[in-house]
RNA sequence: GCCUCGGUGGCUUAGUGGUAUAGCGGCUGACUUGUAAUCAGCAGGUCGGGGGUUCAAAUCCCCCCCGAGGCUCCA
């Protein structure tokens, strides 16, 4: 729906002459002259309903009462919108709207007339308003899931399934977090995250202004942490048997098949307007699905997997929702999808995801102490895998979160999540696996089984780290709460933009620390040469979480020993320096990012020629 | 999307109707340093944007943009 609002002095109109559409009206409504009205030219559009109608009410209610108007006239005007909605449809909604509006007097000019007008307005700031009403649509999953019941429950490593109101979380505070966050959804919040301070201070990420809201901006230091936790997350897909592919980020939206699936999600799509109605992916599965479709699967072929890393994924979620690093809408996420035969294979290959989740988190620098993990599932599915679910437990040894549901509603039948819980006690999905039992038919994907015939296999969704992005949230958020508990923060050594510092006491030994950079080669290494005291250039170094910093002098020079800082050894107050070899230090680095991806250093090496990002 | 709070040089910030503060950072110079901020000088601002009220607006009012928190949402 489409609104013009005027503020007139005065408005007069007069219906000449019937079209095809006319409504019937009596004397009264042919002709008006109304003073000091709020006109609303009303273009009713294809697909207004119900919600529109209550929106429009609120919005001409509200201009109404800032402008203090007392008098509204609701007039059809169908040159607003090239899209209209049918004439009987239309005439319905403006009564509708006429008759809810209160606490003013409502007039509406008579539709599918010829009408002559004459208006003058005020032309104040507010006098001239146009707004444009979309209906709120509720996808089939979002209303199925109101429908349905959950149930939750607290399952133990020993077997015991507690009813959530009944277990005894001492020792289990964040499971408590978790389980008051998603059950009661409370949110006792009144600062800003930590992360969001510490993303911009340590030049990782920052907010674009110029963008639409949830699209950030990554500095050197903040793509280069990104570039290497992408690198690791695919490679570990490969490693286990993945193919790395690439799928368009754009869909049509008349696609049928893509229609049906949207249903399916509740999610909130940006939209892109031209010949063809497009709209961003917020998920790899379009491209992947459809490209499954296409390939020919011999049931020797399976379980096959895909793996794509989505840059971006993008969700139009709800201003109040974006949050840093936290909630975006457009997000880098690893999305893979495993073809498997049967629930058999699905179940083997779930575990197997399970598994090698834990297994990327923990690398990453998010150990399982660090995140709480939730079982979904029917009660069916329970019912009838009792035994597989208590063996997921066991695996990450310690109390789950359980949600059962009476009947399914979405697209899968079990999933799994590893929820990270922040410095503010909030909680955010990191890894993910579902098992899908829907998509196969939507998407006519088949394989051919041992006896020649066409089947739907089941089909795995998987996302190992869960949104890279949001790695590295939890990555600043728990340096935040080491912060708290006395400890230095920082970042795992392998995922440090910069590895070594090399500070010389004096520009004196400048030489002596270019030859120590060389030598320290294939480390992202770098050397403060600004004309600063050695105080300050330690402090800066501390500041920027750097894991080895190496002063040198006379001393070093001398005996050839380096005397390096050791962060992680470090307190606030007793810096632990180690005296080592060059060799020593090389080792001690290999060993510590021994197979994880290396990069070379994001910026100048030389401090003194390297710029601010804010 | 709704509600509440906020936006002042690159960053942090003082300023509730009367010529816009300070620190950090930047530039210039001095100092040549042994483990968390060396000293001095200089430059840098359409006070988020637009409109209004007023002799006068960062300050009061309206609309919009951006951020945070809440509601909602979270594949």
């Amino acid at each position: 729906m489409r609104l013009l609002l005027v503020h007139a002095d005065h408005m007069e109109y007069e219906a000449k002459k019937k079209t095809r559409f006319a409504e019937k009206i009596d004397n009264a409504m042919k002709r008006k002259y109304l003073e000091e009205v709020l006109v609303v030219f009303t273009a009713v559009e294809d697909g207004d309903d119900d919600s529109t109608v209550e929106q429009a009410v609120r919005e001409i209610t509200d201009v109404a009462e800032k402008i203090g108007a007392e008098r509204i006239l609701l007039y059809p005007y169908a040159h607003l919108s090239p899209d209209l909605a049918p004439p009987e449809t239309a005439v319905e909604i403006l009564k509708k709207i006429e008759s809810s509006i209160e606490g003013f007097e409502v007039h509406r000019a008579p539709f599918g007339w010829y009408k002559a007008f004459n208006i003058s307005c005020k032309g104040h700031p507010l006098s001239e308003l146009s707004k444009t009403i979309t209906p709120v649509k509720e996808s089939k999953a979002l209303q199925a899931e109101k429908k349905a019941v959950s149930h939750w429950y607290i399952l133990t490593p020993d077997g015991n399934l507690v009813d959530v109101d009944k277990f005894d979380f001492s020792g289990f505070e964040n499971l408590k977090k978790f389980a008051d966050y998603e059950i009661s959804k409370s949110r006792v919040v009144d600062r800003t995250p930590p992360h969001v301070e510490l993303m911009q201070r340590l030049e990782i990420a920052d907010y674009e202004d110029a963008s639409d809201p949830g699209n950030l901006r990554y500095y050197p230091k903040g793509r280069l942490i990104k570039s290497l936790l992408e690198r690791y997350v695919v490679e570990k897909c490969v490693e286990y048997g993945a193919m790395e592919v690439e799928t368009p980020i754009m869909y049509s939206q008349q696609h049928e098949t893509l229609r049906r699936y949207l249903d399916r999600f509740p999610a909130r799509q940006y939209i892109i307007e031209g010949k063809r109605k497009l709209f961003l992916r917020f998920a790899a599965c379009f491209g992947q699905f459809l490209m499954t479709h296409d390939m020919v699967l011999p049931y020797r072929a399976l379980p096959i997997k895909l793996v794509e890393l989505t840059k971006y994924s993008f969700r139009k979620e709800q201003r109040g929702e974006l949050v840093g690093l936290r909630r975006l809408r457009a997000f880098t996420m690893p999305d893979m999808h495993t073809i498997c035969r049967d629930m058999k294979q699905a179940m083997d290959e779930f575990q197997m995801q399970y598994r090698l989740s834990m297994e990327v988190l923990d690398t990453i620098g998010i150990p399982s102490e660090s995140y709480e993990v939730a079982i979904r599932m029917t009660e069916d599915f329970y019912r009838e895998n009792r035994d597989f679910i208590q063996e997921l437990v066991n695996i990450i040894k310690k109390p789950v979160l359980i949600e059962m549901w009476d009947s399914r509603f979405f697209y899968f039948v079990l999933k799994f999540e590893f929820n990270f819980i922040d410095a503010l006690g909030k909680a955010s999905a990191l890894s993910t696996v579902q098992i899908d039992v829907e998509n196969a038919e939507r998407y006519g994907i088949s394989f051919i089984d041992e006896s020649g015939q066409e089947k739907r296999p089941v089909i795995l969704h998987c996302s190992l780290s869960g949104a890279i992005e949001r790695c590295i949230y939890a990555l600043l958020e728990k340096a935040h709460m080491d912060t708290e508990k006395g400890n230095l923060p920082s970042f795992p050594l392998w995922l440090s933009p910069i590895q070594v510092r090399i500070i010389p006491v004096s520009g004196k030994y400048l030489k002596f620390a270019e030859d120590l950079m060389k030598k320290l080669g294939g480390f992202r290494v770098d050397l403060d040469d600004r004309n600063e005291t050695l105080g300050k250039k330690i402090r800066d170094a501390g500041r920027e979480w750097i894991p080895y910093v190496v002063v040198v002098g006379e001393e070093e020079e001398r005996t050839g020993l380096l005397t390096v800082t050791v962060r992680k050894e470090s307190t606030v107050k007793n810096q632990k320096k180690v005296k080592m070899t060059v060799e020593e230090l090389k080792q001690r680095i290999q060993k510590e990012t021994e197979g994880r991806p290396s990069a070379l250093l994001p910026l100048p090496p030389y401090l003194s020629k390297r710029p601010r990002f804010r």
